[in-house]
DNA sequence: GATAAATTTTGATCTATATCAAATTATTTA
DNA sequence: TAAATAATTTGATATAGATCAAAATTTATC
């Protein structure tokens, strides 16, 4: 898969051919159809997931409602997040959005990767530092943008999400009420 | 320098001797006194700090108001955040708020240091493991928590933060008006 | 230790957004 | 294509926390 060696490439950063031919054989290239789940709350089991095509969405469940927690689209990677990094059971369901195509690495092979390949660690490292990017700027924006704002902005980011993700979804990942969202939306026509 | 060495295992992961001799030969450890700067915005060179005693505060400046971004104790890294991941000019002052011992890297030679030890970059990777959950643990009280328990887990974790910082500095790190702390210290006596 | 400066507290008012409830509109399903 | 279900919009009201202004307290300076 010379592909998804380019698209890591453009993406992140470029990697031995050997490294990615082990990446690949320890992996599963897996097609999932819109609405399919690629993870479940409680699992132990976490996985790296890279999306060659697709997107999804991960959401976790607090005081009975869903909660977005984030979307991602090709070329990102997608973990069961917070808990990856923790080990403890995962908070979210990860489920796609449209068809998609998804690289699958267990946990445990990603963790042998990095010490096996000095290059993998430095893709990990390079793909940690994009997340902790985007963080920080969900925590600036939420202290000082208007929800008006931050939802514009989020859109101008992701085009596509006004297709992909249902009003309430794309309210509950800004963290406001759908209510607010729709009346938002009424006010920019 | 052993004491480093220690610092950073108990703390992150260990490193080979030769890591770590070749990384303190690179760096400098400098004595701060409260209230010095480490660094200051507009730097274009950046710096990995590590704290191996004292506590200090990061802020930028947003509309002529000092907002503090974050703080960090013994045993943290801590970077011009944002801006040493992106490579632009920092945003961010960085302040003592004690008398401090730091341990000082270029970005240049922690890149470096990152390509020749694997190890090292390794000890990278963890850390920006830690200062994803710290980012995603605020977005995610800041989405479900009154400010009242935001400021209560905050004072939980760090219960120096009262005695080295003031309590606007304190209001402005969670993002709120520092009358409003001044109300929930009333209210909690 | 008196004066000035900085920090914190208290009070009054305002506002963005939440919440609750109901009405529309869009999407599935049979 | 009608009926059922789900998603979105609209309206009325409530509230946490902001903002503005001033008083009180603490800390620094001469």
């Amino acid at each position: 898969m010379n592909e998804i060696a380019d698209k890591i490439a453009l993406n992140y950063c470029s990697l031995n051919k050997l490294t990615i031919s082990n990446w690949e054989t320890k992996s599963k290239i897996i097609e999932y159809k819109k609405g399919e789940q690629l993870a479940k709350e409680g699992q132990r089991r976490h996985k790296l997931f890279f999306l060659i095509k697709g997107s999804v969405k991960a959401y976790y469940i607090n005081n009975d409602k869903k909660i977005i927690d984030y979307f991602a689209f090709e070329n990102d990677f997608i973990t069961s997040s917070s808990s990856y990094l923790t080990n403890e059971p995962s908070l979210h369901f990860i489920q796609t959005m449209e068809d998609c195509l998804i690289l699958e690495t267990e946990k445990n092979t990603v963790e042998l990767l990095c010490e096996k390949h000095h290059d993998f660690e430095h893709l990990l490292r390079v793909f940690l530092s994009k997340v902790i990017i985007q963080y920080r700027h969900r925590v600036v924006s939420h202290q000082f943008k208007t929800v008006k704002q931050r939802y514009e902005s989020l859109v101008k980011q992701y085009p596509k999400i006004e297709l992909t993700a249902p009003l309430g979804d794309i309210a509950s990942f800004l963290g406001i009420a759908q209510e607010t969202l729709s009346r938002i939306r009424a006010s920019n026509k």
